[in-house]
DNA sequence: CTCTATGTTTAATT
DNA sequence: GAATTAAACATAGA
């Protein structure tokens, strides 16, 4: 469940665990989730290392090691870590589990699930290219309204695929840019060049407003929030909580997209050719 | 069987 | 070059 309200979500459950604790045992065999790295290096990197902070920018979390060293997650599409008993049996579905030894006496174990196994888990000594090629992160450094106005004119691709680009604004993901241009009144396939300024202004809210949100929802134990927070993600067919029209299906770079015809507006503004 | 899925990277095409 | 599109990855569920 990974987009940057999730991402968060994790970072806080894992830093009351982690942080502070000491490694004791580091396991995974899953050569496709540690790529390109190796069971061994996992291992060896971190067992004996104690956690000295627990990071997130945008989708990548970042466990940062006594020695200096960090171990990044990437959730990819069902990635999720659970922390369990520390000698609950291992279950085939765990991609990796890392045991603790924490302040209090007691030992505590998180164990990373990934059915698709899109996800990564990675050891590196210093902070990774990926880590680095983030742009600013919308939860942690606030929207720069100019800044974003300044990549949307550089380019006319479709506004919704830059709000997901990684390097633009980071930890947004289909189901935050379906539900913040619904709520900015913004047609996905706008070309990014033709905002306003002031819907420009809009989208950057409706994007602050809908991660609050849904790390409410998301973070509550309610397992049917989850969905309920949605006004249009995942809803085609249904009617606009708005305006009553039937909401639409759609792709948009590649990704399917829902939105509604009458109260997005399909802004056309300032073109070439 | 078919289609879809919260993500990213790479190859192919325009 | 840039920019867009399709495919690929791996798995589960409808």
């Amino acid at each position: 469940m990974p987009e940057l309200p999730d991402v968060e979500i994790a970072r806080r459950r894992l830093k009351k665990t982690l942080v502070g604790a000491t490694i004791r045992r580091a396991h995974s065999d899953d050569r496709r989730v540690l790529r390109p790295g190796s069971p061994r290096a996992f291992g060896r990197a971190l067992v004996g290392r104690t956690v000295r902070d627990v990071g997130r920018r945008g989708k990548w979390l970042r466990i940062v090691l006594d020695d200096g060293s960090r171990l990044f997650s990437h959730l990819g599409m069902s990635g999720w870590w659970v922390a369990v008993e520390i000698d609950s049996p291992r279950r085939p579905s765990e991609r990796a589990r890392i045991d603790v030894a924490r302040k209090n006496g007691r030992a505590a174990s998180i164990r990373y699930l990934d059915g698709r196994r899109f996800g990564r888990l990675i050891v590196a000594r210093d902070d990774i290219e990926e880590w680095g090629a983030l742009g600013p992160d919308p939860f942690l450094d606030g929207i720069d309204r100019t800044r974003l106005a300044k990549s949307f004119a550089r380019r006319r691709t479709a506004v919704k695929s830059l709000l997901m680009d990684q390097e633009v604004l980071a930890g947004i993901g289909n189901i935050l840019a379906t539900e913040a241009l619904w709520r900015a009144r913004i047609d996905p396939r706008s070309p990014s060049s033709s905002l306003s300024r002031s819907e420009v202004g809009a989208l950057a809210r409706a994007i602050e407003a809908t991660i609050r949100q849904e790390l409410v929802a998301r973070g509550s134990a309610d397992e049917d929030a989850w969905e309920d927070a949605f006004s249009v993600y995942g809803r085609a067919g249904a009617p606009c909580p708005r305006c009553g029209t039937t909401i639409q299906r759609t792709i948009v770079g590649g990704r399917t997209t829902a939105f509604c015809r009458r109260c997005q507006t399909l802004s056309t503004g300032a073109r070439r050719s």
